[in-house]
DNA sequence: CCATTCTATAGCACCCAGTGCCATAATTCA
DNA sequence: TGAATTATGGCACTGGGTGCTATAGAATGG
């Protein structure tokens, strides 16, 4: 078995998973740990990474901040180092890289 | 026609705004425009909202700060009220409780 | 039955991400 | 040329988020 799941298929095998679970055929550990090892991998993202997904997306700092419901300003400094996306903000940049901004709209 | 859209309905929507657009059909602004008029309104969640969503998604605070890359110390302090979800976070678990926790997988 | 693991709450110190505002310059469009 | 959008930059501030540790209760397992 591959280890790569497009999200829509790891959401039917989630459900089947969940189904077995709730059928007794599973334990919630078991059910535990698959829900935390199917997630896609959060790397740290350099300022031109953003930069190259927000110009791919075509989009200018001011609507990428507001799809992320952040500030311009942050997204600037994103871009150019002054600040690095931590926890939540680097999980949404990361959704965008892989699905695009329609994914988080 | 109504307000609301499905994700995957709005992102065709856009394709066919972004084909326009490269046409020559309407104009930059307009473009501009559409964009931030159609994202999902983010609103302050309570507390018990938070752990609503949670719950709703059957999951424990430490698989649900795992699935938005925070720490569970973050998570049970939302619930709580003790911190407030901000920017990227508020953006993180309105996703979630519009399309579910796959959609952040 | 007791032992163990997972769960959630709690407190505390720390710090940097993110905000807000404003100024500047380059670019685009009418 | 003038108007509006875009991006960079600085600077002060604050509270969101981390990291660690401890506790008690619930669920699991031998």
């Amino acid at each position: 078995m591959s280890k790569k799941y497009r999200s829509d298929a790891m959401a039917a095998i989630h459900e089947t998973m969940a189904a077995l679970h709730d059928a007794g055929a599973i334990d919630k550990q078991t059910m535990r740990r698959f829900d935390e090892a199917c997630l896609t991998p959060i790397r740290p993202l350099k300022p031109k990474e953003i930069k190259a997904i927000r110009e791919r997306e075509q989009v200018s700092q001011s609507v990428f901040a507001t799809y992320l419901n952040v500030t311009p300003s942050l997204v600037s400094k994103w871009e150019r180092g002054e600040k690095k996306p931590s926890g939540a903000s680097l999980k949404l940049l990361s959704l965008v890289e892989k699905n695009g901004l329609a994914a988080v709209a």
